[in-house]
DNA sequence: TATAATTTTTAGTCATGTCTAAAAATCATT
DNA sequence: AATGATTTTTAGACATGACTAAAAATTATA
């Protein structure tokens, strides 16, 4: 059993290991993940590597052992489950979810994850379009590309953010923007990077930015 | 905000002042009902008597304030709802909650709490009949009298347990006695105090000490 | 390849919440 | 009221998980 702040680290180590695709993941990125300081994370980091989650040499950073792994990808389950629960049951809003489902990720009880996976269905998303690991761990990848990558005329379906911050996804709102929403491109503007999309029956201009952070499946 | 460490504590002193009605609650009551040392009792009082959510005197024992028995009855409210929420929508049964809600009342989010409520139904009893407070903190008192207080030929609705152990929660489904179950008394036996019910429409011999956990409102 | 800059680790401290052992206060008994 | 038993508190220690400041190792730069 690891306690709360344990799994918090493992959480953040397995995410940086994801979207760094680099071996080790260095105690200061860590850090910065956590808000916390590189000294707390060499603590805990040893701690880690005694309980043989992550492999640990000194300056060469962390990685996951394959325990470590199936440990994150459980928590990432448990999280992404509580969320669709909290959207599609307790109407909370997708930019709403992320701070109840952080603490409710570390509650202790196979039965009520595996019956909350039954209740919901086997939802194989969570709010946000990121897949929910089976109870072996698996997860399914996606292939997926950012918005901005589209050519004109070309077109797909919003499948999943990058971004989470709540200024983000009510914007999102706001533009009719959702998961499952087909989008077009009419037309790129080379100059910003901007583009004028057709979502429903109108069109709309967005930045680069935001473009950089919607991923669409073709 | 307190900690869970603190919310344990402060919900042991309102089930001990409850159902003890002495004024003062014993340092070593409150190590008992938390199976801790009498020792760290007396450091968390100091604490919590810090906080304005007891009155303490030293060797006199502790008294919620107002503001504690407020926050006490708002982490029972979580944690019966939770336990609603386990039974009637995941399968779990009556004697399988406890420990999964004392896990679960300590989550953070009003919204998350309210929205349950609105989500089962605003139920008024958990799963073992005891009454579930509203938001405002406030628990309607439910005239209720042991099994074994009745006489001959009385009879009466289960509306709870005293008991909350699985061996005898487990006992009662094996027995098919459940809340909203009428029981009548066919026969009281003097010698060991066990009495002769009538349940649906068998009959049924239960011991003293069962008829002393269950409660009936007649 | 030295030196500077950065990163990482170590050493020591602190807060929380627990414990044991001993001292102090209260309660019970005669 | 005095003695003994019990309860409660105090004092000091420990584990967890955080921090600061300084030392050590690595990386970058000249």
């Amino acid at each position: 059993m690891f306690s709360q702040s344990e799994e918090n680290y493992i959480k953040a180590i397995y995410h940086l290991a994801v979207d760094s695709s680099v071996k080790g993941i260095s105690t200061n990125a860590i850090a910065k993940k956590l808000a916390t300081k590189a000294s707390s994370v060499t603590d805990m980091i040893k701690k880690l590597s005694e309980k043989k989650v992550v492999v640990y040499k000194k300056y060469q950073g962390v990685t996951l052992t394959d325990f470590g792994k199936k440990t994150a990808t459980n928590i990432i389950r448990k999280h992404r489950l509580w969320e669709v629960f909290l959207v599609e049951k307790l109407n909370f809003s997708w930019d709403e979810v992320h701070e109840v489902a952080e603490q409710l990720e570390h509650i202790k009880s196979p039965k009520l994850i595996n019956e909350l996976d039954i209740f919901l269905g086997f939802p194989k998303r969570d709010p946000h379009g990121d897949p929910i690991p089976d109870s072996e761990g698996n997860l399914q990848i996606i292939e997926k590309s950012l918005l901005a990558v589209l050519n004109k005329g070309e077109e797909g379906i919003c499948v999943g953010v990058d971004d989470t911050s709540s200024e983000f996804l009510q914007f999102l709102d706001k533009q009719g923007i959702a998961l499952g929403k087909r989008i077009k491109v009419i037309e790129k503007e080379p100059f910003d990077g901007s583009l004028l999309i057709q979502l429903d029956d109108k069109e709309l201009s967005i930045s680069n930015k935001i473009a950089n952070n919607l991923y669409i499946q073709q």
